[in-house]
DNA sequence: GGTAGTAGCCTAGCCACCCTAGGCAAACCA
DNA sequence: TGGTTTGCCTAGGGTGGCTAGGCTACTACC
């Protein structure tokens, strides 16, 4: 009976790219299991259930975009700095479906403040530093910055922008534009 | 052997009304059947698929939805028709979730230009009208309206926004102002 | 008003996936 | 060297998707 060798972390790994090239909702424990010539109940000994692994996939990608962001934004500031994560997000959001799509399910709460999706929430923070709003002003529009950066990317990849010829390139690149545009000047109440 | 009268319609809009209570992932053909007191086999001489259901669902709510924005729109211009389709868009997101993120799912080309969704086209288009675009900023502008809205809705259901305290109709309002403000002085290149 | 055809349901049965219980052997550790 | 833990196994039950083939109630037409 000889060993194969299965950890969280390597499972975890598999189960991403498996994501990317067949959509998180086709990642299953038996599909991992045949990967690793192992018995699908062997890995009940490594994982508590499937939805263990969408977590874990989703905490890697929170982790690995975080690593990103953070590469992208070193030495920038303003609207270059803006730019340069909007580009990180949706480049990994295009390079990784499957982990991306995996972000989006519900972390319950303790889980979430321990993941790296606080550095993002910072980070995020770091960035309207350069455009100097001031609470709550601030919240709002980092909540609006990410709608727009999630809300894109997504649209994009379920082929909402299909029916129009114009490249998606050119609008994300006006949109940033516009998203400068407005928080440079931040509408008063 | 009385007959249940199950039709696809009815079928449908259970689907429907399930995907809003326990979501689309688990609105599964023997559910249906159970409801309609019938084996779930009997269902695949009204149902292609699996999919096919969810397709519906995605399809009877893009024609919902497309409704509501325009009873919201009748009579309104400029910024008062921004927030209404804006509104109008959440209200049934937050209604309907179930139908909302079956909205989300991939439509084969032919099936997405016959539904609904050239509607939701038209009257973004029709909202940008108050604000004097012309091409390519028109279309651009479309784009970042809607990355806006299912962006904003998308997060707010999967708890993104739960880490700050702040009210997310505040800043949904905020961003709504932010939008109008863009949409007035939209950037030239 | 009988009867052919079809529409609507059925049973049986296959496959994939999720997960639990209980067993056995390899690796580790004292 | 023997005990413990770790990592895998088999067996088996539950749910869901789907196909094939059969029976029955309705419909339409002569």
């Amino acid at each position: 009976m000889a060993r194969a060798g299965v950890t969280v972390e390597r499972l975890t790994l598999a189960a991403a790219e498996l994501a990317d090239e067949v959509g998180v909702e086709n990642v299953t424990v038996a599909a991992l299991a045949r990967q690793f010539g192992v018995k699908d109940a062997s890995l009940y000994f490594h994982l508590k259930n499937a939805h263990e692994l969408r977590v874990r996939i989703a905490l890697l990608a929170l982790a690995e975009l975080a690593d990103r962001v953070a590469a992208a934004l070193a030495g920038r500031a303003g609207k270059d700095a803006l730019v340069a994560f909007a580009n990180a997000y949706r480049d990994y959001a295009r390079e990784h479906p499957g982990r991306y799509a995996a972000m989006q399910i519900d972390l319950d709460p303790e889980t979430a403040a321990a993941s790296a999706g606080v550095r993002h929430a910072e980070m995020t923070r770091a960035i309207l530093r350069g455009y100097r709003l001031s609470e709550p002003d601030q919240t709002d529009a980092v909540r609006m910055m990410h709608s727009t950066f999630h809300g894109f990317v997504s649209l994009e990849k379920t082929g909402g922008f299909r029916h129009t010829p114009r490249p998606t390139d050119d609008s994300w690149s006006r949109t940033l534009d516009a998203l400068d545009a407005v928080l440079t000047n931040w509408p008063s109440r």
